[in-house]
Order: structure tokens, then sequence, then C-alpha cells
DNA sequence: AACGGATGCGCAAACGGTTGCGGTGGAAAA
DNA sequence: TTTTCCACCGCAACCGTTTGCGCATCCGTT
């Protein structure tokens, strides 16, 4: 089935093709009644644009790429969910792309980007990636903004989007210390991510604040679920027991579950248990984590916002922040 | 910074584009001297071919299409991530589109992929999809094979990628039966979906060839998490009570959990449980939930290697089908 | 010496749509 | 009646790359 361009529908209606594209698009030099006659040509032999005469000819892909660590299951689902759904709204495309968490697999997904021309980038960073030259490069060259996301490097000159790292682990130490507790399992990220650092200094801002002495031996730095149950396992035998854990990210909150419930320690009884969360996995278990909530949703929607604004020119803005929520459930 | 072009290396070699075009790819007709010579000033600036001219001038968008109902977080994301490195591996781009579990929205994903061109559709259908013209006419127009994977609809003309549902589901149940469970609580997802319709049929045929009499109030046909959880709470009313439950997916194992962790039941001597899963949720809970494992790695390498093969025309096949495997653990 | 074939490169069209500019015709203004 | 002006449409170039074909040049064969 041979496609129908627009010199098709010139032939048939005997008229240039300059013509008809330009009746399609409601052109002032063309009269109605040649836009109606165009239209009505076109609407029944189903006439649909050529995509990549339009993208070639104008030089623009409509497109963006999407750049993501890694595809967990707790966090990045919904926010490629959102920014897809952003992205289409503008009328572009969406380029998904994981850098498993390396640096080269980082730069090789730039270098795709920019042979695929796309207009804009949407970065969460890989855990190697402390140079960002990779990023300079690409958006010097090809004139295309870029947007760190959620897993961001600060000072990089790059616009950000982030939520209030501080704040919100602040929220969840001040809610656990509401409620008595003292001794304090803080469960951290790797400690290169900007998240991590930010998350890290609230929880000690909270301590300070509300005077709790920081224990360095209630810090912990886990990489994955199994590391999170095996730092829990180990702080279940400092004695006394901590009497609160906070989890940074869902995952680890899987990894402290996990530890827990070993050991058939009552929640929120004999230790409380909070975490930062898209608000999915505290439902898991009974009782339900309280979390402040970090919506992926939020962030995606935010991020593609701030990148279609950069590439509009409408903002100079260097950084956005999501809001967080306290939900508080029945383990604290 | 203005793209360095072919004709712009052919100006500075002072030799016809023709040439440098057919130097940068080893044609023959070019010498050797030449070649290199091309290569060398390419390599130096740079150069990179423009994307949107090739596949205009070719009309090949090297693209692939990816529709799938919801982004839940069990299934879909190493679906996802399966199928972007096999797509790129050909030298493919993926386009990730939500259909929301409506038709509609499957048919306007299907337009955008028309639209873009895409020479391949994987799609995981919606639950609404009854009628499958929308597909068909993308396949027959734009003469670009079409994969059905996960929830497809059988004998509808499409190449399908399923698992061994009957037989997944049937290795669970005679797991729950060799270890002594009579009463066993089937929950089930959409019965429109095929896989629904498939693991049911597998669940009434173990129970027979178990000699295990199958009763109707043991049946459930849950939509979400919450209304898995409503089906438990109801069935554990049942007198004899259940002593097994078995989920066919993530999302009603995590209802399941939901409902039986509220009223303490212990798992499994009171209760066993297993599931239909990836593998990664069953962990979540202590003890860990037996399950037969679907992966989504292979549900997606499978397919999009399967949707090569038909562009290729490198195969006639109907179907393949992902083997599972039964993983006891301590909750059976 | 004449011929045939291979080798190596250039010419130009083509892909589909866009756009600056130019031209025609008719109506209004002079 | 002539001039001016605008509405409306056509002409042709152009975007970057590919490719069929043609045309020299050179080598080996008869």
């Amino acid at each position: 089935m041979k496609k129908i361009t627009i010199k098709d529908l010139a032939k048939l209606l005997a008229v240039n093709p300059s013509t008809v594209s330009r009746a399609l698009k409601d052109h002032p030099d063309i009269s109605p009644e040649m836009r109606a006659r165009v239209k009505e040509v076109a609407a029944e032999l189903g006439y649909s644009p050529n995509w990549q005469a339009i993208s070639f000819r104008k030089r623009r892909s409509r497109l963006i790429g999407l750049i993501i660590p890694d595809m967990n299951m707790y966090f990045f689902p919904p926010v490629i969910k959102a920014i897809e759904r952003r992205v289409r709204q503008e009328g572009y495309n969406l380029i998904v792309l994981h850098s498993n968490n390396q640096l080269q697999g980082e730069k090789d997904n730039v270098d795709i980007c920019r042979h695929l021309g796309v207009e804009g980038l949407l970065v969460s960073l890989s855990t190697e990636s402390e140079n960002l030259d990779h990023l300079r490069r690409f958006r010097d060259q090809e004139e295309a903004p870029v947007v760190l996301f959620d897993r961001v490097k600060g000072n990089a000159g790059f616009p950000t989007v982030v939520i209030q790292d501080e704040i919100a682990t602040r929220s969840a130490i001040k809610h656990l210390a509401e409620r008595g507790r003292k001794s304090i399992l803080g469960l951290f990220g790797d400690p290169h991510l900007s998240i991590s650092k930010a998350r890290l200094a609230g929880y000690r801002q909270a301590l300070a604040e509300f005077g709790i002495p920081a224990r360095e031996d209630l810090i912990c730095h886990a990489y994955s679920e199994l590391e999170a149950q095996a730092a829990v396992r180990k702080a279940l035998l400092i004695t006394p027991r901590p009497d609160a854990i906070f989890a940074m990210s869902d995952e680890l909150l899987v990894g402290v579950m996990q530890g827990l419930s070993e050991s058939r320690i009552n929640i929120p009884d004999e230790i409380a248990v909070i975490a930062i969360s898209d608000g999915m996995a505290p439902t898991f278990w009974n009782p339900s984590i309280s979390f402040v909530e970090h919506s992926g949703t939020a962030v995606g929607a935010t991020s593609a916002s701030f990148l279609f604004d950069l590439i509009e020119g409408r903002t100079a803005e260097q950084s956005r922040i999501v809001p967080t929520y306290l939900m508080a459930k029945a383990s604290t």
C-alpha cells in the first residue's frame, strides 16, 4: 500500500504541492475554498504527513531523550509515565535509555541522543558520573537543554529538579522525635549521590535540632536491598537497640523490612519505621509504613515541563523543587 | 556550531558527495586510498551522519513501537529494559507508549506509531481490546509486523509471546497439592485477559488431576491489589478456612499479603501462599513467598527477538513460549 | 594496434515537504 | 482609463544522503 503524499494530492487537485502544503496548515495566502477542497481530499485519501521528511527539512527531530541509571521498580516507572505523557502533550516523542549506572553507558546514551538529534535531554545521573563533560559537550554543541532530575549533581551548571531533600528528611526525623524515638538508624544510598548527601545532612540537622546526639554507628550507606538488610541485621545487635529506622528510599525500605521481619520485631512498639517513598511500597506490609511522599509522577512532570520551558526559552531558572508531604501510618 | 555534512567533506576533499558517501561505507567502487583519505577527514572533523536525512531518504525510521497497558511496578520495568536493550542491539530505537488500559489510548498510540513510521510494533493489550482491527490495519497498511506479548488475544492472527500459563499454574497447584493442601483459593485477574483464562484453566485442570474438588467460592477475579485484599478477607471467613492461596500475578500477591497480615495468620502453618511472579515481590515478606517465575526480562527479550526475526522475514512462527520455573520458598 | 573489460569517480535525480519570491488577475483607487 | 494593490497560487530551490548510470582511464588479451 503506497503512502499518499502531498504530491499525490497536488496531482489529483491539479494544483501545486506548495499550495497543498499551505492549505493544510491554513496559510493565509490560500483561499478558504481551496483550503476546504484540499483538506477534504486529504481526509478522504487518509493523507498523513511524512514525519521523516518534515523533521529532515525542518531540522527538528521532535525527540526528547530520557536517560535513567537503572529501571528499578520503585521510582522510575511513574517518572517515565509522567514524562511520556508530558512529552507527547507537546507533540514530541520520547526515547528512553538506560545507563546501567555506568558512566560509559551514560556517555554512549548521550552519543545516541546526539546522533538522533534530540532537542532536549532529561538525565538522572549514574553513580559513576562525577565528571559531567559529556553532558556539557552535548548541551553546547547541540544547543539543546539538559535537565538533571533526582540523581543530580549540584553546582554543575545544569538546571535540576529535586525534592526538598533536607526538609523531607527533617520532617521524617521530626515525626520520629515527636514520638519519643531517640536512637534512629539512618539508612542512606550511595554517598556519591547528591540526594544521599542532602538527606544525610537533613538527618544530622534534624537530630541536632531535636537534641538527639548523632551517633556514627547509626548511619549506614547501602547500595542495595541486600545491603540494607545486612545493615539492619547488624544494627539490631547494638545495645541499646535502635528504636527507629529511617530509610531514604523504597529500595532501602524493602531491605529494612526484610531485616526486621527476620527477627520478628514488633512495629511500631519495639521499633518505628519511616521512609522517603513514592507511597506504593509502604502499603506492602502490616502495619503500613509511614513515609514522606516523594512522588515520581510529580518529579517526572516537573522535569518535563522545565525542559520544555527551557527549549522555548521561557525561563532561566536554575532549579525546581518538588514539595513533599508527610504521610503518617501505623508504623510510627 | 554548524553540523558538518557529507557535502562539507566533499568540498574539502575536492570530490563529489557521492564519492564521500560510498567511501564511508566501503563501497568497492572507491579505491582504498580514497576511502582512507575520506575517513580520516571525516574522523578529524567529527562527522556524524544526519539521521533524519538517512531515514527520510531510505524510508526507514529504524523505530520500534512498544505499547503497554500501564506502567505497573511489577512486570513491565524489566520488560522494557530487556526490549530496549535488544532493540538498540539491532541499531533501532524504541518508542514507549502507554494505553492506560483503554482501547482508545491503544488506538491513539497505534496512530502515533503509524505517523512515526515505526517498523515494528510490540503490544501488550489493554483490557478493553476485544477488537483488534486497529492493529490489523496497522499491520496491513504499514506492512510492519505486530507482536503481542503477555496480555495477548489468542487466535487473532497475530504472533504472540506468552509464558506456559497452564503449565505454570499447574506446577504451582501441584506444589501445593503435594504438600497436602486441599482448599486452594485461586486469585485471577481480569477475566477478559487471555492470561487470566489460561491460568484459570490450568488451575481447574490441576485440581482435577490431583483429585481436589473445584469449588467456585474459591475462585476470585480481582482487578487491583485492593480487590485482591478484599477477596482474601472474604475468603478467610469461609469454613473450613482455605489452607492455601494461589495468586496469578505480583499485583494480586501484594493484595493477598495485605489481606493475610491484617489477620495475623501464620504462613505457611495456617495457610500456604504461592504466586506467579517476576521474583522480586516474593522477597518482600518473611517468610519468602514461593513462586513460579515469570521473567519479564525473558518475555521482553523473546518478544523483541521475535519481532526482528519477523522484520527480517526469518520466521513464520505463530508464537513463542517462555518457560517458567518453580521456585519453592518458605511460604509453602 | 584494436578491443574488451575492469576500475574509480562524477553527474544528477530522487525522497516529501517547506518557503521565498514572483507572477497573474481582478477590484478598488486615482 | 490607467494605476495600484492585494488576494491567490505557481515556480523552483533546498534540506543531506543515496544510487543508477555514464564516462573516462588503464590494463591485459587477441
